[in-house]
RNA sequence: GCCAAAGUGGCGGAAUUGGUAGACGCGAUGGAUUCAAAAUCCAUUGAGCUUCAACGCUCGUGUGGGUUCGAGUCCCACCUUUGGUACCA
């Protein structure tokens, strides 16, 4: 027997792949490129999940339709290999983890090519390869260079736990996103990015590129720009000013009262002496509040009075000035005036305090709510009155400009970037303090490597691990040959995949981080396909980083990634739980109304797929599935589940489906008896009964590969084959063309097929095939027929006639059941859309 | 709360610019093959009504309205789910 084994022949075509070098990647530039990238993983002790082959073979079938189209393609992979695991596994095993990352990028190759993607494995980076991270570094003092890396006494997110700092994005409700565990304010020296130098531009640019509309809106939304003005308040009785940021400077005459977040560089000076102790009790209140304090008492809004008092400049009104921690010292100035009457936060503080509200924007009749936050005339606002909020701003903002107490100003939500960690498995920062200043090291110094130590801990003291090796950390100025002390923060893992769609280009390249002429031709990256988990920061921080290597001339796009989209997670089966959380077969469940029911009661019954996790026990591992079934199988299965993008949930039965359409194909070409070419298959000219269901699939396949809609040109390769199974003679041709259009979905069971019917070159650069329309005309054309919008007959038009008009409706009416409805009334209109459809109104 | 996306059979999902809703696959039912099973092949499969049967009819894309000869698709209001965000002045 002969019958379709994927495990042979995948493991096959695997070997000739790698032995062949068949995707390496081109060196003359005379074609058209494409580069196709991956998000890279995180090489994780646990292995491949299923979630990671979706992004990457839908990547896979670009870069291989792309070949066959003619492209140059560059479509590497490589490993994200810093991070915290695999120190966390030394802390508790000594082992070091070099040697567990190793260990676990050996693990991912092995599965990556288990399914068949057509990588070139000559261009893996791994950031922490020091031939990989001397170019970060190198990078970094570029951007330190340019005074866009600085260092900073800032409260930190400090994790006792973990022994470590953590950026905002890592902390998720007040505790540590690793772990779980509490994180509190703590200040220390760290190194800071000064991304928000780039706020602007990186929002701009945005415009130009091809991501998805929701996406973009999530950088935007944390970019947070905001237009508005800054306004000085003086302080009565002091030589002081306190300024604000609004972006309703058309309020000012409602405000009756400032607020300065406790942190504030005018507390301490400005508090009188009746006040000074309450002030000095909350500010240590505030202090030692972690983020999760102060999102579970964000409820009730606290605050003190400083007991002085301030003057609102538009009505010279004296207004007191209070601390409390709803207005954070990291944006805008720190402090607000407090405007109740349109902002909600404002009303409730001032209710609660019982401070005045003066509305300044007029409400509509109807409303009742508090603070009023809509669109409306100016009231109680003196020279603003009757202006609606737009024209209100604009005069305010001329007022305060004239009267120099004001100015025009824009903030943004987006603060700089604490790029320092207490880590050990990191990039070394390339910096020494000599005499307690931080100083580059030159880049004839680059790799600084990461040093050998004993243990993996921080000191306890919040000093880093790195601290522990005193020889390391002890050095000498290269150039003056002073005793210096070596940087023992580590950069963050964000750092490596900064730049690593660069080093793919020129990945030995050892005179910058790319080689510009191969840069030049390669980006911008055509195609970036990865997780919405990346959605912000990564992209964020990449686009940054590229932005800035842009004008420094090292690379020649502004941004790095034209394209790009995010699959959707792959959730667990679906499953039935009863109110009790137990599982429950299908065979106990049935669908009554709207929901799922014990079969037979009216017991309702949870149905929903949740995501994959050790704990639930629903983790589908991609190995098991390739034993079964063959990677073409998982390939085809991942692609048919639904579209890219959407989140889905798993069926293994689902893998039986596409199993069975690779079988059919497999029979449709191959006597299982002889193992050759089937005697059906015959060198002999297609017939427009071959021909059409081909080139329909051509057609679509083609389409939907561009589209990147795999979900539906699966299906029309399963129409085809269906088809096909009814014929006696498959002609040769169209057997080839077939073949060749399935190729990027399940290469293997492709390039099988293809050495059977009598090829001896891979079928990686064949040419893909064009579609003829010709070939796609029906003989006749069937027009459904409605009466009154309700298809009550079709008719069949032959294709010279089906444009027109009058025949088409004359066949209609004299078909029997057009003719009955037509005798109930009076015809007073008819529709034809021509190729499409024919209605009748008949009244 | 705010922002964004999405609600279609038992399930995953199809459906050009508004033009026959349910492609393709899973599951299910019946049949063929088999000593039997697996595999394979054939047929049926949105709900309901009528009929000996064929034909036919009614309802049906989250809910309620609207526009149109015609709405899954467009407009208005609402409900639900998912993702993001969270005192950002």
């Amino acid at each position: 027997m002969h019958s379709y084994k994927p495990g042979d022949i995948e493991t096959k075509w695997q070997k000739y792949w790698l032995e062949n070098k068949t995707f390496e990647t081109p060196t003359d530039t005379s074609k058209p490129k494409y580069y196709v990238l991956d998000m890279f993983p995180y090489p994780s002790g646990a292995g491949l999940h299923v979630g990671h082959p979706e992004g990457y073979t839908a990547t896979d079938i670009i870069a291989r339709y792309k070949r066959m189209n003619g492209f140059n393609v560059l479509h590497p992979i490589g490993w994200d290999a810093f991070g915290l695991p695999a120190e966390q596994y030394a802390v508790k095993t000594g082992t070091h983890p070099r040697t567990t990352t190793e260990k676990n990028i050996n693990k991912f190759r092995e599965q990556l090519q288990a399914i068949g993607f057509s990588y070139d494995w000559d261009r893996e980076v791994n950031t922490t390869d020091p031939d990989y991270y001397k170019w970060t570094q190198w990078i970094f003092l570029k951007l330190y260079e340019k005074g866009l890396a600085y260092e900073d006494e800032v409260a930190v997110n400090w994790c006792p736990e973990l022994g470590t700092v953590l950026a905002n994005e890592e902390v998720v409700d007040g505790k540590s996103e690793v772990g779980g565990f509490p994180v509190v304010q703590k200040p220390m020296r760290q190194w800071m990015l000064k991304i928000t130098e780039y706020a602007e531009q990186l929002l701009e640019e945005l415009e130009e590129l091809d991501w998805s509309e929701s996406l973009k809106e999530m950088q935007r939304n944390w970019i947070g720009k905001s237009i508005g003005a800054e306004i000085n308040f003086e302080v009565s009785g002091y030589d002081e000013q306190i300024k604000v940021f609004t972006t309703r400077p058309d309020t000012i005459f409602g405000a009756t009262y400032m607020v300065l977040a406790p942190e504030h560089h005018l507390v301490d000076s400005i508090s009188t002496d009746e006040q000074k102790e309450a002030v000095e009790a909350y500010k240590d209140e505030a202090a030692k509040k972690s983020d999760l304090d102060r999102q579970e008492l964000s409820k009730e809004k606290t605050g003190v009075f400083t007991g002085a008092y301030a003057i609102n400049p538009a009505n010279g009104e004296k207004i007191p000035v209070w601390i409390a921690d709803y207005v954070l010292a990291s944006y805008g100035t720190g402090a607000i005036m407090a405007v109740p009457g349109q902002d909600e936060r404002d009303w409730e503080f001032a209710e609660k305090f019982d401070l005045p509200i003066i509305r300044t924007v007029q409400p509509d009749e109807d409303f009742e709510g508090k603070a009023y936050t809509g669109e409306g005339p100016a009231i109680n606002s003196g020279f603003l009155n009757g202006l609606n909020i737009v024209e209100a701003k604009k005069k305010t903002i001329e007022w305060l400009e004239e009267k120099g107490v004001g100015t025009k100003s824009v903030n943004y939500k987006l603060r700089d970037w604490l790029f320092s960690r207490q880590r050990y498995w990191g990039e070394p920062f390339p910096i020494i303090h000599v005499d307690g200043e931080p100083k580059p090291l030159p880049e004839s110094e680059l790799p600084v490597r990461l040093p050998e130590v004993d243990k993996y801990e921080p000191t306890g003291t919040g000093e880093p691990p790195l601290a522990n090796a005193k020889d390391w950390v002890e050095t000498t100025d290269p150039e003056t040959g002073k005793k210096a002390i070596r940087e023992t923060n580590t950069m963050p893992q964000w750092a490596g995949s900064c730049w690593y769609y660069l080093r793919y280009i020129s990945p030995d390249f050892d005179g910058g981080p790319v080689d510009p002429d191969y840069e030049n031709y390669w980006m911008p990256v055509d195609l970036y396909i990865g997780g919405a988990e990346h959605a912000v920061l990564h992209l964020l921080y990449a686009r940054f980083w590229h932005k800035v290597l842009y004008d420094l001339g090292l690379v020649s796009t502004n941004e790095p990634f034209q394209k790009l989209v995010n699959q959707g997670m792959i959730l667990g089966e679906m499953e039935y739980t009863n109110a009790e959380g137990e599982k429950l077969s299908d065979e106990q469940v049935e669908k009554k109304g709207d929901d799922f029911v014990l079969k037979g009661t009216d017991t309702k019954v949870e149905a929903r797929a949740h995501k994959m996790s050790k704990s639930r026990g629903n983790v589908i591992n991609p190995d098991h599935i390739i034993d079964e079934y063959g990677a073409d199988s998982l390939r085809l299965y991942e692609m048919f589940m639904g579209p890219l993008e959407q989140v889905k949930p798993w069926s293994t039965k689902g893998v039986e489906g596409v199993n069975r359409f690779l079988n059919r194909v497999w029979r449709l070409l191959v006597d299982e008896d002889t193992g050759k070419i089937h005697s059906k298959v015959k060198d002999v000219e297609a017939q427009k009964k071959h021909l059409k269901p081909l080139h329909e699939a051509i057609k679509k396949v083609t389409e939907d590969i561009e589209g990147l809609r795999f979900n539906t040109a699966i299906s029309a390769l399963m129409i085809f084959v269906n088809e096909a199974n009814g014929w006696d003679v498959v002609p040769e041709s169209v057997a080839k063309k077939f073949v060749k259009i399935l190729n990027p979905f399940a290469p293997h069971i492709t390039e099988e097929l293809w050495r059977l019917l009598g090829h001896e070159e891979t079928l990686a650069y064949k040419g893909w095939p064009e579609f003829n329309e010709e070939y796609l005309k029906e003989d006749a054309i069937t027009y459904p027929v409605q009466i009154n919008g309700k298809v009550r007959a079709n008719i069949s038009v032959p294709a010279e006639k089906a444009k027109d008009k009058d025949y088409v409706l004359a066949m209609a009416k004299e078909e029997e059941k057009v003719a009955k409805y037509m005798a109930d009334g009076n015809l007073v209109k008819e529709i034809f859309v021509p190729g499409r459809i024919v209605n009748l109104v008949v009244k």
